[in-house]
RNA sequence: GGCAGAUUGCCCGAGCGGCCAAUGGGAGCGGACUGUAAAUCCGUCGGCGUAUGCCUACGUAGGUUCGAAUCCUACAUCUGCCA
């Protein structure tokens, strides 16, 4: 994994992405994304770790559930343990003792969870979550949303901070991943339409200094190997925006004219809008540019959005939802900390092939989280991962076998019976 | 043997005359979690086919009072200190 240092003009040469098998009628194809620390067979999906680490496996664990890549956040490195630090150790793979592709989102997540919280809130009731639960959690707004960019506070320890694209990009290419995503705005379902016509144009005008701030760097520091900038798409449910910002987010060739290397989908869209949203935006997106879906990792969610043009995936809904003892399997989900598994000395699931199913029983897991013990999540996140993973190699076989149709029938209608 | 203090729901532990079926924790039981402020959060938590209702409950048995987990007496058990 020694990479030349090619001079700053060739350097993308390092970026890739081809087209493989295309699903008939729709967006959806198969491919493959090359970059400097190897490929991503897609569909594939992306676990998260955050703070450059998926939590509690280890990077050789992560290798062995078929994961091609890791995630890890721009907002939480920047204030832990700084970008400096992770740039002296070599980059974000060589920090974490990953030696695969790896991604940083930009912080503009946290922008939205930090900054409107209370208004996520709101959002997470409109879609049947009672908001009164999480008011009562009692959220302070730590971050306030301008023109030029945000001004926040850690959550760490209250120190206020100031994030604009250009500062993420720097933060970001200090990082040091192979592909980096502008910092966008992240609205959500209560915004007014107004907010969000206005956030579009704020994204669209922060992805074009995020690409020549990322020009510059790119310039600079031409001993690195060369990072992609994936572009965001926002527009929340709204088809004319949607739309609007893929159209902007295209017509952005930055100083060399080459513009974005790929695409995130991103912001707030309801379940039943996924593939419809998706859809607009592979209408606009040029073809051969790679799409990344942020935040899902749903079953159905997954076969929707490959469906509809999606090639790459990340969401920490798996790992964090496995140290709260809810278990992925196929026919469904369910919490493995309830007393009906005290005296279950099955594996968690007889189809998977992960470490956990071939050497571990519900009864014995049941425990470790009665107990607290950590082994429980470990054991539970090498499932859930395992199990989306091989969920989305699955979905990519099927495309390149002809079979994508069969698969989703018959995976959706085993895994939502009830 | 004497003196002092304790005894509360599965456990720990508040309450010290009415607003007490009894604050808090924990355990138990159930649920949630989609670009991670998450090994977190929420609900429930004596019984009664669910009620502005009844029953059983604050060591045991009596008593005072309109009214007691809360006051008095005896007993039981435990803990200190003195012999």
């Amino acid at each position: 994994m020694r990479e030349s240092s090619p001079s700053g003009g060739e350097k993308h040469a390092q970026f890739g992405f081809e087209i493989g098998t295309r699903l008939p009628d729709r967006h959806g194809r198969t491919g493959v994304i090359r970059t400097p620390h190897g490929e991503i067979r897609t569909p594939a999906f992306i676990p998260v770790g955050t703070k450059a680490t998926v939590k509690a496996v280890l990077p050789e664990t992560v290798k062995e559930l078929g994961a091609q890549a890791v995630l890890s956040n721009a907002y939480h490195l920047y204030l832990q343990p700084g970008p400096d630090v992770i740039d002296e150790a070599g980059g974000l793979g060589a920090f974490m003792n990953w030696n695969g592709p790896t991604f940083t989102d930009s912080g503009g997540f946290q922008v939205m969870s930090l900054g409107v919280g209370f208004k996520k809130v709101l959002a997470m009731e409109a879609v049947g979550v009672r908001s009164d639960d999480v008011i009562a959690a009692g959220k302070e707004r730590l971050a306030m949303v301008d023109d030029d960019g945000v001004t926040f506070k850690s959550h760490l320890n209250g120190s206020t901070h100031r994030f604009t694209p250009e500062v993420s990009m720097q933060i970001q290419h200090q990082l040091g991943a192979d592909i980096i995503f502008a910092f966008d705005e992240l609205t959500t379902l209560l915004n007014t339409r107004g907010y969000q016509e206005k956030s579009v144009q704020r994204t669209e005008a922060w992805a074009l200094r995020c690409l020549a701030e990322h020009e510059k760097l790119t310039a600079e520091r031409s001993h690195r190997p060369y990072q992609a900038l994936f572009g965001v798409v926002q527009g929340a449910q709204y088809e004319d925006l949607r739309r609007q910002a893929c159209r902007g987010l295209e017509s952005l060739a930055g100083p060399s004219g080459r513009g974005f290397d790929g695409y995130g989908i991103g912001g707030a869209l309801e379940k039943h809008n996924l593939g419809t949203i998706v859809g607009w935006c592979s209408d606009e997106l040029a073809e051969h540019k790679t799409r990344h879906m942020l935040g899902i990792s749903e079953p159905d969610d997954l076969f929707v959005a490959v469906e509809n043009g999606a090639d790459t995936f990340d969401c920490v809904n798996p790992s964090r939802v496995a140290r709260n003892a809810a278990i992925y399997v196929p026919d469904g989900r369910f919490n493995i900390n309830t007393s009906r598994f005290r005296r279950d000395f099955t594996p968690i699931d007889e189809e998977c092939d992960c470490y956990t199913c071939a050497n571990y029983t519900r009864a014995y897991i049941h425990h470790l989280f009665k107990a607290k013990e950590m082994l429980a999540s470990t054991l539970c996140t090498i499932h859930n991962e395992r199990f989306t993973i091989r969920l989305v190699d699955q979905i990519r076989d099927s495309i390149e076998g002809g079979w994508f149709d069969d698969l989703k029938a018959q995976t959706l209608g085993r895994f939502y019976r009830r």
